[in-house]
DNA sequence: TCGAAATGTCAACAGTGATAACATGACTGT
DNA sequence: ACAGTCATGTTATCACTGTTGACATTTCGA
């Protein structure tokens, strides 16, 4: 357990792990300037992490964290909505939070979602067993608890709403010029038409 | 105008370009190790190329000439289609060809839609003046030319139905457990989807 | 044929991740 | 209070990277 403050820096650990937040492109850091900016030797950062890699990983678990508790936020009180409005709403702000957090923090998204993101997913085994998974499939089902939906939801249709709310992230991140119009309406556009894929008969 | 055969090596540039297509992280490709590999020095490859920058943007460039070459081929004649279940088959191809890119090249995959990408495909110019814009709404006026949807889709709607597919693409290219089912089982799931929530009343 | 352009080599620079050997601050048990 | 041990830092160094400038050679056109 580290104190709060050691001899030389102080919980150099954490300041790395903040210096590599506040990097622009966390991917392309370079261990050097992180270590030399925060006054310390290069060296002293391997006393911490195993190697660059090992940091990049520590940063996105705790990125995931971040996105995780965004959900949970805005999934709200778990118990089941009453009302159609309200498992629609629950829908609309699981999707505005997809969207909100590639927004505010495109580092972090760049390293969770690119290339190497699935290795950092599974190396990190933050995704097979994360609740991220639960929470639009339990929208869903609320969708259809309240009559907004006909048939129960199956695991494509959450696949397809997940990968409707990630595709529309990931235009957004890219900036691609459709997709760059106030966050809450295209997150209330996608969630209306992830609605209606759900209620067409057949 | 580059011979055929230059005098040294005879086209370097293409060498360069077709041995960094052949790397599995293209992103993290060496340009010592990629020249040296070719039997020739490092600084000969910078009498092709001003930096290792310029060079995957070259690739990328390539790729998105590869992606947009698939959607061609699967979007078929241009003729509108005289039958629903041609219109519909046609956006069912058209999934096909976004995944079947994602499984047949991940690494140009990660290039062109990695967080790098969107510097790319700006910088390359290739994707706002690119026709791979057009396959996706031409393919759902055709829905509606058919009588599959009822109304003319829109902007919005073109943008939801590629941002299904593009997360679709996305996820399997990442891994995720859901999306590695046949590839084409995921296609017409997704394109079935993307119908559905265009026919749905309001 | 001869000069210019294209294309390569060589040598060097700064910057990177990583490691081994060493130094020192800080805690811990007696 | 002291001695020893562990945690944490420094120094020096390695191999590797992108990139550049000066030089060499091959090819091609006037």
């Amino acid at each position: 357990m580290p104190a709060a403050r050691g001899f030389h820096h102080g919980n150099l650990r954490q300041a790395l792990l903040d210096a590599a937040l506040g990097e622009p492109d966390i991917e392309g850091l370079s261990l050097r300037q992180l270590a030399t900016g925060l006054g310390v030797t290069p060296a002293a950062a391997y006393r911490h992490f195993a190697s660059r890699e090992d940091l990049l990983l520590e940063v996105a678990r705790f990125g995931f964290g971040r996105l995780e508790s965004r959900f949970a936020q805005a999934f709200g009180i778990s118990q089941p909505p009453s009302d159609a409005a309200q498992a629609q709403a629950r829908l609309h702000r699981l999707a505005c939070a997809y969207l909100q957090f590639a927004d505010d923090e495109p580092p972090l998204w760049r390293l969770i979602f690119g290339p190497q993101g699935a290795a950092y997913r599974t190396l990190a085994g933050l995704v097979d067993r994360s609740s991220s998974y639960d929470y639009l499939p339990a929208a869903l089902l609320g969708l259809h608890r309240t009559g907004v939906v006909p048939h129960a939801p199956t695991e494509l249709d959450a696949l397809f709403a997940w990968s409707a709310v990630h595709g529309a992230a990931s235009l957004r991140a890219g900036r691609v010029p459709g997709a760059l119009m106030p966050l809450d309406d295209l997150a209330r556009e996608v969630a209306m038409r992830i609605v209606r894929s759900l209620r067409s008969p057949l």
